[in-house]
DNA sequence: CGACTTTTGATTGACCATCGGCAGAAGTCC
DNA sequence: GGACTTCTGCCGATGGTCAATCAAAAGTCG
């Protein structure tokens, strides 16, 4: 029935389960020969690997085949405002190394991406396999994921328009591809932990508050890769509070992180939590009620985007149940009884490696698309 | 490259571009023998007719071929709470016939639906296509696009959980599409009037208050099939307003066709409309003051979803400007600089043939997907 | 250890869709 | 009307897929 080219093939087995010769005839409804002919050419280029599997059912044992997630490493960093963490990880997603370290964003451009190639050198030379076969890359701003640039983002001097995909790529020969941070949280975390859900928000509580948005287990990026900037929703509480945006009344000025800590006179939003695990009350009480702040927001999202999981993350969702204890008593007072009676509201469960663990998805199910490893088949 | 069965080949010609073998061969890549049989079997059945096209350029002229949108009729429906509508389209979309009736909805599945094909039946005998190639239907409710379901649908009693389906199935042989009146309009405004755009939303402004969403040019429906219902989002302004949800301070209970009309001491939304096309400053004001409510709601979403579009429809839509001034007034000052830069804010071209019109292209792109083409053409 | 079972790899010819070339048809231009 | 151009239908060549067959491989069972 289905177009059975060997990248077809290769997206049934990508589920990590072993598979006979007889199995996949089953499943493809391909001759024998033909089907072996597949496999050969995804042995060749060790696509998938023979495992072995002795469930002998009287007669000779069949040799099941299964995805090979070594045959490529994928690049993964998630640059954050203050913060970059740069990872190694296989076509499965799971993290071969990586390293976090303190890195300014305001740096510009240049410096943090060669940065981010040393250290991607270092992780590589730990690393028995060297087939970079692609690039996956966060930034803490709007980013036209089409083009791999971000547009006038805020927190990042030096970065508009800068040309990350071309220049990476001059660099190391493999595609490079570029999103905004909370995007890739949000993919990262529905693919390890809801792969099945439709719909789904991930909200991110940090120093600033934004959201990444899955629509029909696809990203929902806007028309100027400006979608799910909630921090600066205007709420009727912050109407005195001043954002770093400059207006008057943003959400993110009464329940970001940012403005927790100048509350609570302590320096940032890591402060905070640090106050909150140590038991000082104003500090728990000041993160249910931002939790509230931002329920009140998600309450008419949901209304709208009638999503089936929302899932709370961020700096200031590491602070216990605190938060997310502020966001359910509100969603699920506010909005419509069809649209909460099974909408589940959880804890990130990927947490700070959310961004990577992200970044590494987008890339592989960027190349690993049937007709993409159909080419790679083909050619090399 | 591309796979051209006759199916994909018809989807290129379905733009009613007429085009000769030359193009063709050009575009598909197919050699012209190929491209020959291909034709041959989509002009067996009347899905493409060959046009008198005498561009000759020296030499024998060549004949041009176009899709035939008379292969299929679609019978499309729209039915509101109050009124009905039901159109006979061709398969671009352009409608053949129609008819409109105060129909309430309450009056229950059987007696709607059998006044829909008897309504039908009438225009099909002044038809002289006869071959109904597929139902679309639009309910004032959520439904669940699946199964063809209303699910607890508050304003059409004995309607939850009707297998609208299998019961128009049962009578007419072809295909039955139902989802919510809303959503069919937003798909109906997309592709008449804003195909390219990728992102969208529709409000529909009548009685009540809702909107269709459009993410990467499809429906977005959301988990339980309620996303858009945004008429019963909390809004400051409401407090003190009960809406026929129950609730207190719903946005519909103060912006909604019903709330104004019994502040103006009229019966209905259309009275409200009278009112302000006869000049009353009362009503003009509170048309636009109901722009201004439905915009705070919208700038909230803008900067969630970052929309390229924003269409503004309903009866409510149709008291001159007033409604879509109100509405920009507040989006354009309250949402992102970077979200509404670029942000269209218009009105609906199609107005009451919205629903109709997006009812058909349901249908239309379902029955014409090249899957579904190529099965057709393979067997009767 | 031998009989039996089942998978595997290789080979074969049949089949079908696609391709490319060729001759005839249907025009234009001089 | 004849030369020329362009389109169209027809036919053999091509290549990938399929079903069938067979011998070898690698187990189990008595």
């Amino acid at each position: 029935m289905t177009q059975e080219s060997p990248g077809a093939l290769l997206s049934i087995l990508r589920d990590g389960r072993a598979r006979t010769r007889a199995d996949l005839v089953q499943v493809t409804g391909l001759a024998r020969s033909t089907l072996t002919q597949r496999l050969d050419a995804l042995l060749d280029q060790r696509w998938i690997l023979p495992v072995e599997e002795a469930i002998s059912s009287g007669g000779r044992p069949a040799t099941a085949f299964a995805f090979n997630p070594r045959a490529r490493l994928v690049l993964a960093a998630d640059l954050g405002v203050t913060r970059a963490r740069v990872a190694l990880t296989d076509l499965s997603g799971a993290v071969l190394a990586e390293h976090a370290a303190d890195l300014p964003i305001d740096g510009g451009p240049e410096r943090c991406l060669t940065w981010l190639l040393d250290t991607a050198d270092d992780l590589l030379t730990d690393s028995d396999i060297s087939d970079v076969g692609g690039i996956g890359l966060g930034l803490p701003g709007p980013v036209e994921h089409r083009s791999g640039r971000a547009v006038n983002p805020p927190l990042m001097p030096g970065w508009d328009g800068f040309p990350v995909t071309e220049w990476l790529g001059a660099k190391i020969d493999a595609p490079v591809l570029v999103d905004n941070d909370v995007n890739i949280m949000a993919l990262g975390e529905h693919r390890a932990a809801a792969p099945d859900v439709e719909h789904m928000i991930f909200v991110k509580v940090g120093t600033g508050i934004g959201c990444g948005i899955v629509s029909e287990r696809r990203l929902h990026r806007g028309a100027q890769g400006a979608a799910g900037d909630i921090g600066h929703v205007r709420v009727p509480a912050a109407d005195l509070a001043l954002c770093r945006c400059g207006n008057l009344g943003c959400l993110e000025a009464i329940a970001g992180g940012a403005a927790l800590a100048a509350r609570l006179r302590v320096e940032g939003t890591r402060d905070v939590v640090r106050l909150v695990r140590g038991g000082t009350a104003e500090a728990t009480n000041l993160v249910r009620e931002s939790g509230r702040e931002v329920g009140l927001v998600l309450a008419s999202i949901v209304n709208f985007f009638n999503p089936s999981v929302i899932v709370i993350g961020g700096d200031l969702a590491e602070a216990g149940e605190h938060l997310l204890a502020g966001v359910r008593e509100i969603v699920y007072g506010r909005s419509l009884p069809l649209a909460t009676q099974r909408l589940d509201i959880r804890a990130s469960v990927l947490r700070d490696r959310a961004g990577v663990s992200g970044a590494a998805m987008m890339v592989i199910e960027h190349v690993l698309t049937p007709a993409s490893v159909d080419r790679m088949v083909e050619f090399g």
